[in-house]
DNA sequence: ACTCTGACTCAAGACGTT
DNA sequence: TTGAGTCAGAGT
DNA sequence: AACGTCC
């Protein structure tokens, strides 16, 4: 997922679109989450010891919900109100890309069964890891959590990124925090890296502006849409040669896909068979979102305490002090920060009643 | 010298106790 | 799986 | 910081 070796592109070629956040900074803000890039985490990781992982009574897996949960409570704690969103049909352009994925998935699977045979602990461990889905069974899960545990859900008719940037542009969050750096494709006005990152990690949140991207490297949107896609996206092959820094000069110098292919040397570099760029690059631009208000609309509500304890206790086995515990501390957070941001307390000095400047449609 | 590729490595959540 | 990091090798 | 536990 993602775009090939953009993070480290735009550190060398954008360093000022980048800047270091504390986590608390972040107080009061709604901010946009792709829910099955999460759940997958944490099932490759929460309580998995080989092909052990945290589980319920009737044997199925409930270590999503345990990750989902204890992390959403963070995020509430911080006053942060999360909103998350979930994944709907993929477009038809990352069927190959699925593909590759459910064939990469298949080989673990055999992999996986042979190091069981030979009982290779190693290999047990790094097998099962590649052969992790996320399920309808685990989506819903976690929507059923998060409904409970008072915290919006939003399912995108496509995919998920795509809607969290859309979000994002129309205002109705923050920013959109993720790992995948296309969420800045998407057209993300701001969006933020290691936002779960435990300060113990010294891994600090990094916040991009993608209008700042714009312009320290000089491009316009569609182009900067272009540089991803010669980089290396999900959606079509790159051509062979030519990397981020290669893809940079030639945007700069060409200005688009169609004019650099016009123009280089076609020996030099072989451009893929019917390279479906085009199609591509308007997944970017103008991806299958929701826009209806009513579909969208975030509420943070208090707790469900009794639909908390019958779904983790009564279901999935969680121990009752625990998630009773939890729920205080759901409620704690949000009376604390049910006033929302105190505007005064954060913002930088002598500055309110300035109008906004804009340069774009995607500034904040 | 620069850039890209491919092969390799590593870690990955969150909490409480020690 | 992903990203990030590092290495070597090869092409320009 | 390292380690075991969470279910």
């Amino acid at each position: 997922m993602g775009i090939k070796g953009l993070t480290k592109l735009l550190a060398d070629n954008a360093p000022k679109a980048m800047k270091e956040q504390k986590f608390e900074s972040y107080f009061g803000r709604k901010i946009a989450i792709d829910a099955s890039m999460s759940i997958y985490q944490f099932l490759i990781v929460v309580g998995r010891s080989g092909t052990e992982m945290l589980t319920n009574e009737a044997g199925e897996v409930t270590s999503h919900l345990q990750g989902m949960f204890t992390r959403t409570i963070r995020l509430l704690e911080a006053g942060i109100k999360p909103v998350y969103v979930f994944d709907g049909q993929p477009p038809d352009l990352k069927k190959q890309e699925l593909a590759k994925r459910y064939s990469k998935r298949a080989d673990a699977t055999e992999d996986l069964q042979q190091a069981m045979e030979a009982g290779n602990k190693e290999d047990i461990e790094k097998f099962s890891k590649r052969t992790v889905k996320v399920t309808k069974q685990h989506n819903e899960d976690c929507k059923r959590l998060l409904r409970l545990m008072g915290v919006p859900v939003i399912e995108a008719p496509s995919e998920a990124e795509a809607q969290c940037a859309a979000l994002c542009k129309s205002r109705k969050v923050y920013a959109v925090a993720s790992e995948d750096m296309d969420s800045l494709t998407f057209g993300a006005p701001r969006f933020l890296r290691h936002l779960m990152d435990p300060s113990s990690r010294k891994v600090p949140v990094m916040e991009f502006e993608v209008s700042k991207v714009l312009e320290e490297l000089n491009l316009t949107m569609d182009q900067f849409i272009d540089l991803c896609i010669l980089s290396g996206c999900d959606y079509c092959d790159s051509i062979r040669g030519i990397g981020g820094q290669t893809a940079l000069k030639l945007i700069r110098q060409h200005g688009s896909i169609e004019h650099i292919l016009q123009n280089i040397n076609k020996e030099r570099y072989s451009i893929p068979d019917d390279w479906p760029y085009q199609e591509a690059r308007r997944l970017f631009q103008e991806p299958l979102v929701c826009t209806d208000d009513e579909q969208l609309e975030m509420k943070w509500s208090a707790p469900d305490d009794e639909g908390l304890i019958t779904f983790l206790v009564n279901e999935n086995g969680f121990n009752s002090d625990r998630v009773t515990k939890a729920i205080e501390k759901i409620k704690a957070a949000k009376n604390k920060s049910s006033q929302g941001r105190l505007e005064s307390f954060f913002k930088p000095v002598g500055n309110t009643s300035m109008p906004i400047k804009r340069k774009a449609y995607w500034l904040p």
